[in-house]
DNA sequence: CGCCGCATTGACGTTCGTCAAGTCTAGTGG
DNA sequence: CCACTAGACTTGACGAACGTCAATGCGGCG
């Protein structure tokens, strides 16, 4: 089983409905022929807005400044750094997390391509927060004085950061009623869930993962220790609702997750 | 004791850096002679970005399109309900929570004169929670449109738009540290703490405060059950660091709940 | 005055955290 | 190619923290 599995969130995905394959590899090789451009960029669909007509997708062209690399393990901003840009991921898997002063630490979201990470520092000039890339990753830099320059411009630009900053928001009430009201098997069903969700969407399988991250790192997002998600994981496999070989986890009743996420009161 | 703590939060303050008690009774005598402004509001400093001229000032007017009255227990807005503004609230305070589908529901914040509500309302122009006066209340209604408008034209207004949210984002990855790696005696500490700094900042007093939710609500808040809630307090009062008395609560020592919500390492 | 909602307190149970031992795997270097 | 190692993961035994259930108290309001 998994031989399948073990290609990563970054490789040509099992269906395509979007196409997940940057295109940036060209760049290299001629760097002149294809410049750093949204409009070109087949993740568009995910981390820019639609119905755009060409005048305003080559100005849309212009938030992207240019494009970073990040080896696993290194950090694209930490808590304290001056705030001056915002990332769309490209390719790779990131980790945001803050810190209490005597070092506690949680881990506040879990990112992929086509997704912005930074807006946490817009408030107050400074980040709050560490984003980690959990993979080899590749981000676009999006200054936010550009952003806010162009979106005074563009209507639907400005409505799309809106967007962007407001679904945040309303995905930090998902991650608090879980956090707040959620046990242990509920906790790692929804996390599982939103995973597959988001994959999927991607062009990815909707019953196959990869977990990009440690039991450590799912146990600090879901307010539990590593021991817990290890034996919730356990009781899983045991019911024949997942099959997991490390970080590669098989689906194999994804009703059986809901039915844990939302226990039916049947009376 | 707590003769002095009777007071509301809507009445005069303490001592008033900025003062709260609303002018807006005249507007019922008068209907012509003061109209729905941010210039003349004694909030405008906790709302509205600073350092406008007259000009910007005129025009921040217009995104109050009218304001209303919300009885303490109503709904500002209901989950799944249009979204077509944001409120900014003049007096009163609300809770905001979110429910699950089986019926459990999570408190997702406490806001009072001068914070922004509706926030979450803007990615699928329709709320994802419920806001809920928890005492009489009045609010700016603030068409979002009009926001967007406004914000495209004065630089000010859209910078401060911005941080609204990313304020938001942060205190939200606030919540999810405490819920994720804090403790009952932690989470109170912390909440306490949060509460009467905002309230200071307000004009109220640092050490005295009357708590406008129940222990239930507190509770989801926080995380807890309300009987956790209920002992944690009994606790705090048994240590001497607060006085509480049902919902008026005076802070004894500070630096104890500070030492509470982040515990010095001593090696 | 009596009712009702909210709060407190106690006894007990469950869930999850802690500590510890042992296993698996990927990566490294001979 | 294989042996070695470090980090990640699993599993078990036990205990602490918090939830549950139930009884009681208190205060505000009609």
């Amino acid at each position: 089983m998994f031989d399948e599995a073990t290609k990563t969130h970054s490789a040509v995905p099992v269906h395509a409905p979007i196409a997940i394959k940057p295109a940036g590899e060209l760049v290299d090789m001629h760097p002149h022929a294809i410049k750093v451009a949204c409009s070109n960029c087949n993740l568009r669909e995910l981390c820019m807005p639609l119905g755009l007509n060409q005048a305003e997708l080559d100005r849309i062209d212009d938030v992207v400044a240019s494009r970073r690399k990040i080896k696993r393990g290194a950090t694209l901003f930490r808590n304290g750094e001056k705030f001056s840009s915002l990332y769309a991921i490209r390719t790779g898997f990131f980790k945001t997390c803050v810190a209490s002063e005597d070092g506690r630490d949680q881990v506040t979201g879990f990112q992929m391509a086509g997704e912005i990470v930074g807006l946490d520092g817009i408030v107050n000039e400074h980040h709050t927060c560490d984003a980690v890339a959990l993979e080899d990753a590749e981000v676009c830099v999006m200054p936010f004085e550009r952003i806010e320059e162009l979106s005074r411009e563009v209507t639907a630009l400005q409505r799309h950061v809106h967007k962007i900053m407001s679904r945040e928001i309303v995905r930090e009430n998902g991650v608090m009623l879980l956090l707040g009201s959620m046990r242990a098997e509920e906790r790692l069903a929804a996390f599982l869930l939103n995973l597959v969700q988001r994959l999927h969407a991607r062009g990815f399988s909707q019953s196959e993962l990869v977990l990009r991250m440690t039991r450590e790192e799912i146990g600090s997002y879901l307010g539990l220790k590593l021991e817990t998600v290890s034996r919730t994981f356990s009781k899983f496999v045991e019911d024949g609702i997942v099959e997991v070989k490390q970080r590669h986890v098989r689906i194999l009743n994804t009703d059986s997750l809901k039915d844990i996420v939302n226990p039916k009161v049947c009376d």
